[in-house]
DNA sequence: ATGAAAGCGCTAACAA
DNA sequence: TTGTTAGCGCTTTCAT
């Protein structure tokens, strides 16, 4: 590998002239720049860049971190984050969580290989983000709102999305409403839980707790949770899933156990992904402003590389989006 | 931000030890490693990661770089090179290449930012890719079959596919058959249409110009060539889309036009992707081994980054996943 | 306009 | 076992 001695050499320059030719300062006349991009050209000299981000201690690069690059969810995001990065002249690079504490993305952190980060990777500990932030190394957490130095939050209003959901089932006649889960640590998924309980007692609903099962956020858990559920012989007029991908695996459990969605069971979930429009029957569900999202937290990571004065934690508005799995309750007995 | 001379002060050793200790090496006493870690600790120190890699010239790291981080098919492909990465105790950075020349990956490329990479990046000439890679850096490209020095080629045999997509509707008693094209510009879509033809010809029947219509592989593409084609008035019995995407918007002009799938005309596509399964109806199309090719292009890439022989390009067999957008048609006119 | 030289933070060969 | 020191390839100040 050529190195910028080499270029000086072949062009008879010193080292420095040939640094100011290849980085366009003006100081160096028009002459000796294009005997050094040539020298430059011959030798298929390119810089190297971690001379050059050790030298700047900038990198002009901000990670985007995510549990699961391979994740489908997050396309909107990505591009959002995408877009505002490259058009503040930015480069990004996307880094898995998976492996913990080993993890690319832990690594990226620690050492500062970027200059900021976007964080949405629930097996990141709040104990890494707080020591990795600082004020001259911003970081965007997505999915808790904890905050610190140089670490702020953008979140959406998961309680208000639980809060929703249930209210619409129940202003659709639904009173008995079961609640499949997410992981009992997650953040987003307690205050889904919390808007639930909230819409419940406002109107005077129980929730029982035989129907408070854990589907872990994933398409088979809220397989088996539904199955399990139906097992249990007490069914009610409607579910609420605390994400889509749960729903998905609720929806099929049903239909195998013999019942109709939305006919005698109604479904909502909670996220909007791509899939939910194309499932039979197109889901019901809270839609995740991404896009929205994902730009704030990138314009907020922009101001904090420019040392501007941000809030330290900003929470979106969610709105439903309706479809075709829930069906309104003309009558039911109540329990 | 402390440094390793910081550390090594507190400590009270010199650099070098502290240098040592930090990395674990043996040859340092118990004592003394544990009064530098403790002195880092105190100090919230970690490592320069450019400085590291500068020193090192090796990063440890491999990019997977895409046109599009937020496409969502890539999924099965980023799961498997990071399963690889991570088996091989590399860590993996995903990179877009979007903004061409001047992109993330581009610079990441040229720039040596990491020790090798794979990519599927139609945006990325001919020109970069054997221009970055050396035996010193190698790349796996996967969106065609250029090859050099360090750079090999892992690619899914599309021509094949296209055969088999076309002979598959033959089968079915299908003589009229159009051919939605993606970009003229594409392998991918020139290989898919080649296999087209080989399984026309060789059933005798002739390729009509007027349906071949090209979609640019993006859906609203598939959709507007679709109604371009059913406004001509002959219409084909069924239609092989270059990919899911284009069948998916194609689908939903067919069903505006009037026309049931597979009723009156029979789609096939091509990828496979997560929506096939889930659109109305189930889309039959040409299943791409994802995961497989994923996983060979990252263990090709280990092996010649261990200096061990490989060949220089591998070409992997696609099956057809059968699903219920094609009909067999029982008797037809020949024309 | 050009060149010499001082580091950026780290590793590793060598000396002690 | 520990310390001294020479770079890795680059940018940038200062002198010319």
């Amino acid at each position: 590998m050529a190195t910028i001695k080499d270029v000086a050499k072949l062009a008879g320059v010193a080292l420095s002239t040939a640094s100011y030719a290849l980085s366009g300062d003006s100081k160096v006349s028009a002459k000796t720049k294009e005997k050094v991009l040539e020298a430059a050209r011959q030798l298929n000299y390119y810089k190297n860049g971690f001379a050059m981000d050790l030298k700047r201690s900038r990198t002009n690069t901000i990670a985007l971190i995510l549990t699961d690059l391979s994740g489908p969810y997050y396309s909107e995001l990505i591009r959002s984050v995408q877009d505002v990065a490259l058009s503040n002249g930015y480069d990004l690079v996307a880094c898995s969580s998976m492996g913990g504490k080993g993890s690319t993305a832990v690594k990226y952190l620690r050492e500062k290989r970027v200059d900021g980060a976007i964080v949405l990777a629930q097996n990141i500990t709040d104990e890494i983000l707080l020591n990795a932030a600082s004020s001259s190394f911003p970081i965007i957490v997505m999915d808790r709102l904890t905050t610190g130095e140089g670490l702020i939050s953008v979140v959406v209003d998961g309680e208000l999305g639980g809060y929703k959901a249930t209210r619409y089932l129940i202003d659709k006649g639904h009173r008995s409403i079961a609640f499949i889960s997410g992981p009992a640590n997650s953040y987003d998924n307690s205050v889904r839980y919390q808007g639930y309980l909230r819409a419940m007692h406002e109107a005077g609903l129980e929730e029982k707790a035989k129907w408070r099962l854990s589907g872990n956020f994933v398409r088979e858990g809220g397989y088996k949770a539904t199955k399990m559920m139906l097992m249990q012989g007490e069914i009610p007029s409607a579910v609420f899933y605390g994400n889509d991908e749960m729903a998905i695996g609720g929806i099929k459990a049903m239909e195998e156990g013999g019942y109709s969605v939305p006919g005698d069971i109604s479904v909502i979930g909670f996220d909007d992904i791509q899939l939910a429009e194309y499932v039979q029957p197109p889901l019901t569900t809270i839609h995740q402003p991404m896009y929205d999202s994902g730009s704030l937290a990138g314009h907020l990571l922009f101001q904090l590389l420019n040392d501007e004065q941000v809030n330290d934690s900003y929470k979106l508005k969610v709105e439903l989006t309706e479809r075709q799995s829930v069906q309104t309750v003309v009558s039911e007995i109540k329990s």
